[in-house]
DNA sequence: TATGAATGAGGGTTCATTCAT
DNA sequence: AATGAATGAACCCTCATTCAT
């Protein structure tokens, strides 16, 4: 109804989209608040009437960057299909997510760093792998109660395969040509479920 | 005119001791070279006769910061106990490594970030892990021989092997306590090592 | 496309009373013309709509806060009660107003630390005082024609009582416990208008 | 014995120097550092190894700007001249150094201004004159004890003596034209010193 | 070999002012 | 008559780097 439509909605995923792309390009440190109102289309100052500090893009950043993946994570749970099946698709959906976004990896680790350093930082990624973790084992839990493969211990296979993404991720980062993300991805995440051993 | 060698010698690790502190607190980014010179105990303008500049030292510390572990490794496979044991000992070391020197956690991470970004630096870091990986299969490929654990594809689970430890790291500084690096680490490994269905 | 004369005759007062309370906090320099759109209730644009610059609102309150006191002074010239009388109760009249708007003391300061770098301020305070000592001499006059004290140099003595005014002002603010401004103020006053040494 | 003289005892009021220039020229805030930089002779950043902030310039140029004129004040106890005297001297000195500084005198209304906002200011200046209105009181004692002048209320006369001073800087400041500095002072003080009401 | 002093270049942030509605 | 949104122009301060000694 009113005249003139929420411009605040659309300038603050209009800055970040920016952000996201100046700092994979350049780094926190290294991009300037300039850099990043040139690429929304805005000025300077006008940064400064959505985000207090470069701080505090950066913080918007965190918590938008580590969004994504969760939600698709939970609807596997609802889904129909062999859990086996499931993983196997959103490992796939992972892989083609990274080389889509592989501009924005550096991000990723910037924020790693940052964490390693500020406990407030440390805690939110510890909350969102914690979500991580707790929804990947609810799905294993799932696929061993339906008898898909051996009882495991559902927490600590969801911390190794958590991990095991996170990993080949920068040795992907770091040598494509060497590694195979899809198949290496694949592969483990079959052996890790068909452990007889773990249910020992 | 240059430094005579044995000031050198004992000036370079003093600063490059000093960088890794002060970096590991501040960031590469926040890091002062100030805070770096009184953290080493020396003038500013001391470093600058050491190294040329603030990247400088950074790239110095990058090749002393992944050049711990491999000659490690590359030992094991002279070893006359079992890859297993040798692989569960390495595994442990590596957890208690990481334990004692948390603190400069957050470096590691900023240097796969500028990595990202950076051909010259993810070519350095390829080469690491490519040495690691070889190494590590090599090791693997032995215990196969030795008819430890079935045939497996060496450099991929090597591969995995390696993702997981860095993975398992990542998760581990974010949540210490949710995480057992021991137990996860050495489950995994023996998972990896066990599985039958890699022979087919 | 100009407001309405009775919209400007309400806000003009309304914008500069709120500029008097935000300068005396905070100072012209640190003043934010959002400051005073706030204090004001209004938007910050509206300002504009009265004042043309911050500058403009200055000018305004300069030709406000020097304006007081004259006309009670030029009143005083008609009444029928002693001039050393009228004298006493203006000059704790004055001081009953510094207390009671020591909040603004500040303002009048900025403005004499203008005043004594820009000739149009100068100026501008230069006639307020020459208009203020006319009265004030005028008023004694009175007083040594009607035999009240003995003659004096008119126009030397304002100044001297103007300026004796406004250093009290200045300790006071200064010290207000140490300085009795009534009590001082009287005091000197009587003094010089009693000197007997003047007629000489 | 060091090769390079003390540097910053040199730097230190040069810099106060420039910085007296142009906050005299400019006032506070219209005062860009480059400006004082410039003055000065050295770079802009030079001025930051020697004061922490423009603020802490500003408050180091306090410190300086009201220390003159006390010790002189304090000098005329010990001389053997007339208080009577001494002080015409004083007062006359006072002019000329008022006319020699004229270029100045913003900066002291501007210390008034902030003084009437900032506690700790008003503090420092609260000192200043306490410690002037004690020495001139002790003065005047003199000079009564030697029967010059008839016993006054030395406290009070010493505030009216100053504030008198204040006062009569300000309107010559604004009107030079019509205030003879000189001879308003010297007359004034006579009258004060006269006063036999006083005694009363 | 070492350093205290100095600086150029730059970047984050602020704010008076304007404009579209 | 009024305002939310936007911006250009500054300005303070920082810091990697150099220099004179």
């Amino acid at each position: 109804m009113s005249p003139r439509p929420d411009v605040r909605a659309q300038r603050i995923p209009q800055i970040l989209d920016a952000a996201l792309r100046v700092f994979g390009r350049s780094g926190f440190a290294q991009a300037r608040m300039e850099d990043i109102a040139q690429e929304a289309g805005v000025s300077k100052a006008a940064l400064y009437l959505y985000f207090a500090s470069k701080d505090d893009v950066i913080a918007a950043l965190l918590r938008v960057y580590f969004a994504r993946g969760l939600e698709e994570l939970a609807a596997l749970r609802e889904s129909d299909e062999p859990v086996r099946v499931s993983l196997m698709g959103w490992s796939r959906r992972r892989s083609a997510e990274l080389r889509a976004e592989a501009a924005y990896l550096s991000i990723g680790y910037e924020f790693f760093a940052v964490a390693a350093r500020q406990e407030a930082v440390r805690q939110f990624l510890r909350d969102v792998y914690r979500r991580y973790r707790a929804e990947l084992a609810a799905l294993l839990d799932k696929g061993a109660r339906q008898g898909e493969f051996p009882a495991l211990r559902a927490e600590e296979t969801a911390t190794s395969m958590i991990a095991l993404f996170e990993g080949l991720a920068m040795m992907w980062m770091l040598d494509p040509a060497a590694v195979d993300l899809d198949r290496t991805a694949e592969h483990t995440l079959s052996v890790l479920l068909n452990d007889p051993g773990v249910s020992r």
